[in-house]
DNA sequence: CTTGCCTGTGAAGATCGTGTGATGATTTGC
DNA sequence: GCAAATCATCACACGATCTTCACAGGCAAG
């Protein structure tokens, strides 16, 4: 069974409450031109993905946890309905694209009844596969919502986006929308420095205009309540001209953290550079028309 | 302007609960024997369907509370990118089907990046047509299955759908329709947070406009009854700037642990006595105030 | 050490979001 | 068709939240 990995979802490319646009699919084809094309633009849109060569048993693609698997049933052999059938059983959330050579109608009706959610026939441009997938994959994504909510956890404090709160202990810090928006973006590039006008940009959604401190307000506003609830850590760390780095950094000279050091060089970040190849991808096709 | 209107159906397309495999389709063509031959088979399936030979406004089509929409993009003219993408942020719910003449691959990328469901390129066979229709409707049904049977417990309350109706002990709550769609929601959403856009959404199936109080007002009505039914019990949580939070929580103030509320988590119905009692330590907002 | 920006802090006013009651429109049941 | 139930909208009040401002203190370059 051949497998590769590529890509990984660092942080949330896209500011904190908007759904990410990534997605974890797999690739079930032997054809290896086709795989290596979609391949390379499955990296630049940074979905994580595995290719497949050979079937695997419904048990494993669970444990891919995928959004979407896109197939070609002639890997599949005589097999092919059978084992359709049953990962759509076994996984009726799983967004499943049928990718393959020339078929009959009745074949793909078949698959579709199955529980393919869609068909597309060889030769056909990656692009459209993709787009499709992503079709597939928003559809599928409304019911079980906010599954992928995993927490933010950062010295005593922990972070629950499908709360939107952030707890230490068991005891909310009764954030307002704007402070949760901060310190979630804030502890998902964790370690960073992230500027003032990223972060405003980010939260208020357009350019900061000079002498706006609304960001140091909050900041301010969050320090006070992380201090209230957990005064022997720092959380939040001014970078002077730069703008602010979240670590959870213990106060307790007995017990030294042993993961944090007790200073961080200022970190030079450039931006997010994949989020503007990402834009630039998206208007790539957008323009004509029927 | 063609219409005809065959078979009925009362449900809401998207009410919670409702897993008829009739749907409610509406084609927007204006190819006569495309539309004949695919009106016959959807006769025979038994599914309600209109024929549209001009361009509705979203509202219209909103109105018609569909399961699934087939539509050919030359109807539309050079609008049609427009209209797609108007009618797609009204209604995301609403299954889109492009079925139209030869495009290239740009055109039908863009078409899915706008909210098309599926594109198929006529000349098509009306079946493959119908399971297209029925995949994507398929994909927006709610976690279908095992949601009808269990009984969801919160506090004293208990909702079961499959009577459209929650009780404490005996006596109903005589809720209506929306009432009940939305404590099911809420109910079903644990102790997460649900945003506003999102109850909406999924209640009434197209997107909240700004000022929108129908959320709101629908909140009131079932906190009104809830007190009336369970005075001892606070039941939805507002969460200032977001949404609601559905989780129930014991006013009684006997026990001297103040910190924490009694709470009990929405669990379901195993017929286990013991849930009820074994009242599970939960996170919560220590202010109600919110 | 001094100067000029940058950041922390507190408060006041503006703005926005929510609870509430009422009213008219629409649907449902008889 | 009529009456009741249900739903959609509105206006108002109040409080939470956000923005803005002024001033004080801190940092770094010269």
């Amino acid at each position: 069974m051949t497998e590769s990995i590529t890509a990984s979802d660092v942080a949330a490319p896209s500011g904190p409450g908007s759904a990410s646009s990534a997605l974890r699919i797999a690739v079930l084809d032997r054809d290896s031109g086709f795989i290596q094309v979609l391949s390379k633009r499955l990296d630049r849109l940074g979905w994580e993905h595995r290719v497949l060569a050979s079937p695997v048993p419904a048990d494993t693609v669970v444990s891919m946890r995928l959004s979407a698997l896109v197939v070609d049933l002639a890997v599949l052999g005589p097999q092919a309905w059978e084992w359709l059938e049953r990962l759509c059983g076994a996984l009726p959330e799983l967004g499943i694209v049928v990718c393959t050579g020339p078929s009959t109608v009745a074949q793909r009706v078949r698959g579709l009844r199955l529980g393919a959610d869609d068909w597309i026939t060889k030769p056909c441009h990656p692009e459209e596969v993709i787009a499709r997938v992503q079709s597939v994959a928003r559809r599928r994504r409304r019911p079980s919502g906010r599954t992928e909510s995993k927490p933010l956890m950062a010295g005593e404090v922990e972070i629950l986006s499908d709360r939107f709160q952030a707890f230490v202990g068991e005891s909310s810090l009764d954030l307002t929308r704007r402070e949760f928006e901060l310190i979630e973006l804030l502890a998902a590039a964790e370690g960073r420095v992230l500027e003032r006008e990223e972060i405003y940009s980010r939260l208020w959604g357009y350019t900061m205009v000079r002498g706006d401190r609304s960001v140091d307000v909050f900041v301010r506003k969050l320090r006070q309540k992380l201090e209230k609830a957990s005064p022997r850590w720092r959380y939040i760390h001014t970078h002077f001209g730069i703008g602010y780095r979240f670590a959870a950094e213990s106060l307790d000279v007995d017990s030294p953290d042993v993961d944090v050091p007790a200073s961080v060089p200022v970190a030079w970040d450039t931006g997010d550079q994949g989020e503007l190849a990402r834009a630039r991808e998206d208007r790539e096709l957008t323009s004509d028309a029927l």
